[in-house]
RNA sequence: CGCGGGGUGGAGCAGUUGGUAGCUCGUCGGGCUCAUAACCCGAAGGUCGCAGGUUCAAAUCCUGCCUCCGCAACCA
């Protein structure tokens, strides 16, 4: 508290493709902090940029017929202007690509390795041939290949992995004794429960399968794996352990690293534990801010509902999104975003509540006072101390709301003001003080309330919003930067009488809301349509590539005559519990029945299974599936897609029939 | 019983430590005219997912259930 420095991080963004909305969410979040904190006199380190290793980009590169590094070069240059266009004001933008990363990076693994906390081992996995993909067993589509859908094989690699396990106790002392460390709190039970309390695996942080990335500078048959490469990237970029330490030693430990929800995990356990084996501080904060979700979709690509922000900003310019962006969403939850809601925000907040108050206040001062700001000269406590206090009270509150991150909150105090001044210019009715000159200097407290209270939010605004502040000072005759700062709202009254102010244009047009959502939706129109052709000409390409499922070895006649298959029909058909896949059907087969359990209830109903004659084998030995005994297996056919149908026979037959 | 988060007037959401249920938009009615047909006031509308329990008192605490959604080694 004491010395003003402050550090904040957003994650490095991975590029193998161009950013969407979301990004920019998170982004703007931290700039905004980031540009509160500097207006209220910390010395303030922001920092941003991209995570440009792994298979990913190196396949989507060799995609494109460009080396990797091109690949990258021409995303993140995107990703520049992008952050150029929302006026993020990041003080450096680390890559890790970057030499000084890069080294930095080498130089870690090997101390890490060197005092113990590295080591050589095996890594057992899932492992796609023609991928050269390993996989988790999670990470697998019905035991296939998630990329390819081809069948995997179990196999062995060397690879460097990191004690997670020696720390972990130590993890959780700090988790539990530091409440502010992960927040929002709900996040906190989350990881102890779900990661910590069950046991920490080594992590295994290097990889043979690809090769771009930072190579292990005494094993090159390695390149590190993303965890130590990504996560340091918050020290490297500080010149950690480099020639030059000074920002390191000014900035380190982070006092927020703002991130989104779904890596929350990593930025809590990985990185705190990387920082201990290296003796560091970890940071103070790890935000997880929510998702934007769309009609209650996530974002994807396929869907074709990505929002481009580039698009939107062309449209109603950056200070519009940056608004809607922190106003619209409680930071910390999931939000939605909607055309309409953002329309409707440009609308009703900016254009009818600040940017008509704005063009009201100018317009009677210019038509009362020739322009000219009048003194406050004639307070009356009774109409005007409530306004007054308001607006004394709200730099207190905004900076309450930024130190608890809750930007929308900040905003809504703010408006609150906004709000209460169109308010207090209808209980005044200047129009009316107006008809009567000996009123004129009632009049003219009135209109330099006003006034003083505009020069106020649009201080406040300065962290939001990058124009519009500036448009209100000119507009106010205020442009000078003594009456722009933190100080200057510190005390009601410093706007100078006497100065002139400009009528200018309307800060926001108000938008067509039934126009502007119909062009929009053209628009979203003809990107679902673009990205269903491109799925379909991918789907396309994919089963040209698609091989046949291979040949089983041959069995002699002996081999399968050993299988006893029958026809039963379904009397009964009910799904399984415990169980989203499973359905129970009991089988009648002759004069017996017996229960067999299906792994189909994503492809059949029990509904139209009833009935119907299938196909199982009779003398399978039983299994539990879930906890139900299954006596049999029903047959069905699979499709390369993993479409299923079952079997039947073509013409009504006794159940218990043999098939042979 | 894998973990976590939701279910509050038509829509989207607030509701810290239990004490008359709020906000924005929408709807209806009224006022004003300085202003970007903007602004201000008022009204209608909610069994706070369901069922129990604790309490003088529960949206708020406890138990069970229904339901939606995330996460489960790298989509912000």
């Amino acid at each position: 508290m004491g010395d003003k420095k402050f550090y904040i991080t957003t994650p490095i963004y991975y590029p193998s493709d161009n950013l969407h909305i979301g990004h920019a969410y998170c982004t703007t979040a931290a700039d905004a902090i980031a540009r509160f904190k500097r207006l209220t006199g910390y010395e303030t380190f922001f920092l941003t940029g991209t995570d440009e290793h792994g298979q990913k980009i190196e396949k989507k590169a060799l995609e494109k017929g460009v080396t990797p590094q091109q690949y990258v070069d021409n995303i993140v240059s995107g990703i520049k202007d992008l952050w150029k266009m929302l006026d993020i004001s990041y003080d450096d933008f680390i890559r890790t690509t970057d030499e000084r990363h890069v080294k930095a990076v080498q130089k870690i693994f090997k101390q890490l390795y060197e005092q113990g906390d590295i080591y050589k081992g095996e890594y057992e996995g899932w492992y796609c041939t023609p991928c050269e993909s390993f996989w988790t067993e999670r990470q697998l589509v019905d035991g296939k290949c998630p990329d390819c859908g081809r069948p995997v094989e179990k196999a062995r690699d060397e690879s460097y992995f990191l004690r997670l396990s020696k720390y972990a106790d130590r993890l959780i002392d700090y988790i539990e004794t530091h409440d502010d460390f992960i927040q929002p709190p709900s996040r906190k039970n989350e990881m102890i429960n779900n990661f910590l309390k069950p046991g920490l695996e080594d992590l295994c942080v290097s990889r043979t399968s690809f090769k771009w990335g930072i190579p292990v500078d005494f094993d090159d048959k390695h390149v590190v794996y993303v965890w130590l490469d990504a996560l340091t990237n918050y020290i490297t970029a500080l010149g950690y352990d480099s020639d030059d330490t000074t920002l390191y030693d000014k900035f380190w430990p982070a006092d927020i690293h703002l991130v989104g929800k779904e890596i929350v995990r990593f930025h809590t356990i990985i990185w705190p534990i990387i920082l201990m084996a290296l003796g560091l501080p970890l940071p103070k904060q790890v935000f997880g801010h929510g998702w934007l979700v769309f009609d209650g979709d996530k974002m994807s690509k396929s869907k074709g509902n990505v929002v481009d922000p580039v698009m939107l900003i062309n449209r109603y310019g950056s200070d519009a999104i940056r608004y809607f962006l922190l106003r619209e969403i409680a930071f910390g939850s999931d939000g939605t975003f909607s055309n309409e809601a953002l329309v409707n925000r440009i609308n009703y907040d900016l254009a009818n509540d600040l940017g008509n108050l704005l063009s009201r206040t100018v317009a009677m001062i210019e038509k009362y006072f020739d322009g000219i700001i009048p003194q406050n000269s004639s307070f009356d406590a009774a109409k005007d101390s409530d306004f007054v206090s308001m607006i004394e009270k709200l730099p207190g509150k905004v900076e309450a709301d930024m130190d608890a991150l809750q930007l929308n909150v900040a905003l809504e105090d703010i408006w609150a003001v906004i709000s209460r001044a169109n308010k207090y210019i209808d209980e005044n009715e200047p129009w009316v003080l107006a008809k009567d000159p000996a009123k004129s200097d009632r009049l003219g407290t009135v209109l330099y309330n006003l006034a003083e209270m505009l020069r106020y939010t649009g201080v406040l605004l300065k962290p939001f919003m990058t124009h519009v502040p500036e448009k209100m000072f000119e507009q106010l005759g205020a442009d000078d930067e003594s009456l722009t700062n933190w100080e200057s709202i510190q005390t009601f009254g410093k706007l100078p009488s006497g100065n002139k102010v400009h009528k200018g244009e309307a800060l926001f047009p108000r938008i067509d809301i039934k126009k502007e959502l119909e062009e929009l939706e053209e628009i979203k129109a003809a990107n679902m349509k673009a990205a269903a052709e491109k799925a379909n000409a991918e789907s396309k390409k994919e089963e040209e590539i698609k091989e046949d499922v291979p040949v089983k070895p041959e069995i002699t006649i002996e081999d399968f005559d050993k299988i006893d298959l029958r026809v039963g029909e379904i009397i009964e058909a009910k799904k399984a519990e415990n169980s989203k896949k499973l359905l129970i059907f009991k089988v009648k087969s002759g004069n017996s029945e017996r229960q067999i359990v299906s792994g189909i209830a994503k492809y059949y109903s029990p509904e139209e299974m009833l009935g119907k004659k299938v196909i199982y084998i009779a003398n399978l030995k039983p299994a539990k599936l879930a906890g139900n005994i299954s006596e049999g297996m029903l047959l069905a056919a699979e499709d390369k897609d993993g479409n299923i149908a079952m079997l039947t026979v073509d013409k009504p037959l006794e159940s218990g029939s043999t098939v042979s």
